[in-house]
RNA sequence: GGAGAGAUGGCUGAGUGGUCGAAAGCGCCCGCCUGCUAAGUGGGUAAGGAUUUUCAUCCUUCCCGGGUUCGAAUCCCGGUCUCUCCGCCA
């Protein structure tokens, strides 16, 4: 959320904010109830502040033992008593509204960010590596995955239904290989610090990093225990230092998680989701920072070069976008996607998101920091990326590395996760 | 799963109905002193919120939510979490 001063001084900036991003936000009527709430606030606390006044006066005429003043004095608080509980419940109703509306006003973009309303209005910030020889043809992952017995789509919903996979023999490593790649690559040499969450986590959580209550239903959840799998390991990572101060000198505190993610991808049946390419579960690893406001910016630039240099290691072509308003999620103020080219399906897919939140999320989970000894706590930046979701990469791969003769070639910093340098027909097959 | 103990400020930890937003220590900040990154010494130091009294006034907060009371860190009920013991288990 924002901070509620902003909105109250500059509710222009926060208009223009919301219509970057095509949202319809109600400040208008946030700044309306915001100030009947402060009214009500007030008449409140001048209530209170009697009954306190007259509580403590009780105080002392019973230690004086003057019994006739005190029930006097007893006497006059009912009244006030029954005034506050009018007015406390008026001013609850008002607050919750208050944070009702707060929480449908969207983080701002900044101002480099482009205006525009779809995918088109992007801006394409870098593009690394070719695509390759436009001329051949390149069978899609699913068929590569069929011909090299790499995953089992018939037994997988078997199991599970639509929406899930089941890698098996070497494409279970290939799977692995990767995850154990890159999660080695961030943690070993670009300095994060691995961490690994609990996959299910309480609802208080979604709530901390904005998904809920606005996506409910877009998560699975236990039934028993109300806990909920999480879709991203962004969450357990936000969560981490919620209502906590950091020491400054932790700052900026990288992170990085490879986890499962889970999420229902409700509505999403259909278009899209063939094979690898949009699955209820799959793994990720994540980089998430916690800085000081003043280097955020400087450390998305870094975060997503993070990202990228995993694919140029991996000598798959991307090109990165810098997202327009329009496009960008709730809660950034600026965002990047990162698109890897598909040779066999011909188009871009994205295969990681890094964005900047500002003080947005720390704001709604109460994660600060102190500059020094003496002064006051400040909200830190939270910053988030993929680095690199699998199941999109690994389809990629399979289609970017294939002859034509069938033989799946190992890219070379997989190999000795692998084990092997190829996959031909004849290498393994499940029976 | 059963039994017991506990949850207090950045940290440790006192506090069982009013003068407690809360002792003491640590840490931190500002002085003083000391001839040398130490010791001593004086003072300051919770967070959030409201108020055009803004080096001020007031409100809220001692895990969370209810309740008793004129008044709750303190008493009662419910919940969450932590620890110890037992049981179970990869």
């Amino acid at each position: 959320m924002l901070d509620r001063n902003l909105i109250r001084n500059n509710p222009n900036l926060v208009m223009q904010g919301a219509e970057k991003k095509r949202v319809n936000a109600p400040v208008k009527e946030w700044i309306e109830t915001d100030r009947d709430y402060r009214a009500t606030l007030k008449e409140l606390e001048a209530i209170r502040s009697e009954l306190n006044d007259q509580s403590k006066a009780i105080g002392q005429l019973i230690s004086q033992g003057k019994k006739k003043e005190v029930e006097q004095a007893k006497a006059l608080t009912k009244e006030l008593k029954s005034k506050i509980n009018d007015i406390e419940e008026e001013a609850r109703a008002l607050e919750q509204k208050v944070i009702e509306l707060e929480l449908q006003i969207p983080n701002i973009p900044q101002e480099s960010v482009p205006e525009g309303s779809s995918e088109s209005d992007n801006q394409i910030l870098k593009r690394w590596g070719e695509k390759p020889d436009p001329s051949r043809l390149y069978k899609c992952h699913w068929d590569v995955a069929a011909s090299l017995s790499l995953f089992d789509q018939e037994r997988a919903s078997k199991i599970s239904g639509s929406g899930f996979a089941l890698y098996t023999g070497l494409g279970a490593r290939l799977q692995r290989a990767l995850s154990q790649f890159m999660i080695d690559y961030q943690t070993r040499t670009r300095g994060y610090q691995e961490v690994y969450p609990s996959f299910m986590v309480r609802r208080q959580c979604l709530v901390g990093t904005g998904s809920l209550p606005k996506f409910e239903g877009d998560f699975y959840q236990t039934k028993d225990d109300d806990l909920y799998l999480i879709p991203t390991s962004e969450v357990p990572l936000t969560n981490m230092y919620a209502d906590e101060i950091i020491p400054s000198e932790k700052l900026t505190m990288k992170l990085a998680a490879l986890t499962s993610c889970f999420r229902r991808e409700a509505g999403a049946a259909g278009k899209d989701t063939r094979g690898l390419l949009r699955l209820h579960q799959f793994d990720k690893v994540e980089l998430f920072k916690y800085t000081k406001p003043e280097k955020s910016d400087e450390e998305l630039e870094l975060l997503r070069v993070d990202a990228e240099s995993v694919l140029e290691l991996l000598g798959i072509h991307y090109r990165t976008m810098l997202l327009c308003g329009g496009e960008m999620g709730f809660s950034n103020i600026r965002q990047y996607d990162i698109e890897i080219w598909s040779p066999a399906m011909e188009k871009y897919l994205e295969i990681s998101s890094c964005s900047n939140f500002g003080s947005f999320q720390a704001r709604r989970a109460n994660i600060r920091f102190r500059r020094d000894g003496a002064s006051k706590p400040e909200f830190v930046h939270t910053l988030n990326g993929s680095g690199l979701a699998l199941p999109r990469l690994y389809a990629v791969l399979l289609e970017t590395y294939t002859k034509e003769d069938g033989t799946f070639v190992i890219p070379e910093p997989l190999q000795e996760y692998m084990g092997v340098d190829s996959i031909s027909l004849s290498k393994e097959c499940l029976v």
